[in-house]
DNA sequence: ATACGGTTTAACCATTTGGTTAACAAATAC
DNA sequence: GTATTTGTTAACCAAATGGTTAAACCGTAT
């Protein structure tokens, strides 16, 4: 079987970008420091990848399709907006639990270079809102929760999760705690986002 | 007057850093680029700041001094939650709305080097939350608000004002809006946050 | 005018970095 | 078995990059 041998070679390089890429971004990224890391001469990263700009962008598209399904899901199932909110915070939350890098990775690298995010939109699986977006507009007008607009919800469903993910360092030094108690304070928000909001919204 | 010249020059290059630093970060941001920008020579960096990382963290000590006391402010003062909450959000966001490249700025490079929030620790005027922590258990011990933490509130308030910065460039993907659009909705948010969080905190 | 201080510049330097090459190794095909 | 394709490596390269230096510049005091 010839493919045993590059096959190993190819998802080792991707795997040691992977790492690389997500803790020190493209810029901080050194094409010698992956090659290291996945144990193989560097020249080898341009035999499978070309360049570190499409290692990179390998690397990114990957952690982005890992993250969109999760959205997808969730906003175009059948449920109604209470269920939905709590289905969303706890698996987006234990998800990022299990991921911590990617939302941080993705974010800043959609700052560096804005035009990405196109690309993305154009993959099939791009998370649409307009499901969503109804439903909030009908149970409002059916007076299940209070005004507020489907993107406005979204936004906020989104921040709530994900801020003290990207914001981590910073928060932990606001309110002056170690890594362990900020651990126990991310574990609860499973629940406490969820309840946060639709105390908000229900009425 | 020989100090003309200089301060001149001083400011100048402390300027052009701020804007190349903010927009690439550390890693991306070029020596070079900053002399240009400063429309100087580029051994005159140097002469003024050292080296790269003393430039960069005059910039950064700059831009995190900014922020800081905008929390401070409204965290000890002696309004109720339900106030500050409404101080807060509205006044951090419109500070945000000017200064659209800080907070990511800061998140990043925290992210990237979480050792210099110590630094940052140290300086005078570093926000504490120890006043809203005891305000809000107190509130929530007279019944005003719900059961809830200081830090999970504090974390919430946060996160609804800046995430909509940070993720600016997958949250207007994601609900599929242009930039005019974009600002409209963060320019609702002014009024629209705190009116999110006080429904869902206010018994 | 001249000597002196800080300021500014062009040229230079060592190192790092992404990328290439040419030769070698190891499968696979014939 | 031998030719051929595929995978892998060490050595190399040119460009970029942070940083230095030595000389020039310029306002001021003597």
């Amino acid at each position: 079987m010839k493919k045993k041998k590059d096959e190993n070679t190819e998802v080792k390089i991707l795997d040691a970008a992977k790492n690389i890429f997500q803790s020190k971004g493209m810029d901080g990224a050194r094409m010698q420091e992956i090659a290291d890391r996945a144990g193989i001469n560097k020249a080898m990263l341009h035999y499978y990848y070309r360049s570190k700009q499409l290692l990179f962008e390998a690397v990114f598209t990957n952690a982005f399709s890992l993250l969109a399904p999760q959205l997808n899901a969730i906003l175009n199932d059948d449920s109604s907006i209470e269920e939905k909110i709590k289905k969303f915070t706890s698996n987006y939350i234990t998800f990022m639990m299990k991921h911590p890098y990617l939302p941080n990775f993705i974010i800043q690298e959609l700052n560096r270079n804005e035009d990405f995010i196109l690309k993305m939109k154009n993959n099939t699986g791009f998370p649409n809102l307009e499901k969503f977006k109804k439903q909030v507009y009908e149970e409002v007008k059916k007076d299940i929760i209070t005004s507020i607009s489907g993107e406005q919800l979204f936004i906020n469903t989104l921040s709530l999760c994900v801020f003290p993910f990207v914001g981590r360092p910073l928060i932990k030094a606001l309110i002056n705690t170690d890594e362990v108690t900020f651990n126990q304070i991310i574990e609860a928000r499973k629940i406490e986002v969820a309840n946060f909001i639709i105390n908000s919204i229900k009425k």
